[in-house]
DNA sequence: TCATAAAAGGACCCTGCTATCCTTTTATAA
DNA sequence: TTATAAAAGGATAGCAGGGTCCTTTTATGA
């Protein structure tokens, strides 16, 4: 459903709210071994999100990744759009092109209902919300070595 | 969500069940025409298809590709399985190869429900479904002219 | 039996997403 | 003020999915 990059972004972005909840700002070297995704293609990423302000980073020594922003909430739904357009909210679950309630497809009323209460999940979840929830110990980052 | 092919696949079938309704055999190019995709890609497709046995074909002159058990439904499970495999009704939707109930990612329970509900309509769907909305004029395969 | 219409099959190309590498810029601590 | 740690950025490789083309096989109607 979401592509892999987008995936790796989300998992980036709750690693570095953890570690600024500790009072820390992760580099790529960390954030990239900790959430299991290549390196240098971490690195892309986290490029493309403070580039679109999702994200502050910080050069130089001592420097790394951090949410100036504390207040605000990113929802996944930005960060969606961010790293690979919206299309996937509107698209025909057929492949029709101009598929809607007037010229619908024969799938058009299942899937609109599928793909409206995903929309929903990543309107209201967040990094913040999820993040919370790994602090919580509620759910987990990465496979769980036990 | 699902593959181009995929989507190709399910508008190829309906088309031809459609015009097997007729009493007619489509061969590759009218297919191709009608559901509006490149017509070797919608060869290779059919190919597929008929390779699992989800249709059949009949070579040489006033051949085409048809339905040979008018009985059983083809749901659209079954497409997308042989297109694709059933990963995407299995994978995380956060990109964790060890993601379950008792190790959940922060968006497991949310990301379970959408994944099921599209499970459940591609399991109840079929071809035959599909075309008969399309036979009722409640539905269409493609875009209307007008 | 032969010309022709049709599907089957194999080889290949192209594009976009995934991923890597190397250089440049920037900030800081010593 | 200089060595170093860190992100930014550009160029490019790898690969899978999407797509094309050409040859082979098969059936049938004339």
């Amino acid at each position: 459903m979401l592509a892999k990059s987008t995936e790796y972004a989300i998992r980036a972005l709750v690693y570095v709210q953890l570690k600024n909840w500790e009072g820390k700002r992760p580099g790529v070297v960390e954030i990239a071994r900790e959430i299991e995704a290549p390196e240098a293609f971490s690195a892309k990423i986290l490029q493309t999100l403070t580039r679109h302000q999702l994200l502050d980073s910080a050069k130089g020594r001592g420097g790394g990744f951090f949410f100036n922003d504390e207040q605000t909430e990113l929802s996944l739904y930005k960060i969606i759009h961010v790293m690979e357009g919206d299309g996937c909210f509107h698209r025909c679950g057929f492949g029709l092109k101009s598929c809607n309630n007037n010229n619908p497809c024969p799938l058009h009323d299942q899937y609109k209902v599928v793909r409206d209460s995903f929309y929903d999940i990543v309107r209201k979840e967040s990094i913040q919300s999820l993040s919370e929830k790994i602090k919580k110990g509620e759910a987990v980052l990465k496979r769980s070595i036990t």
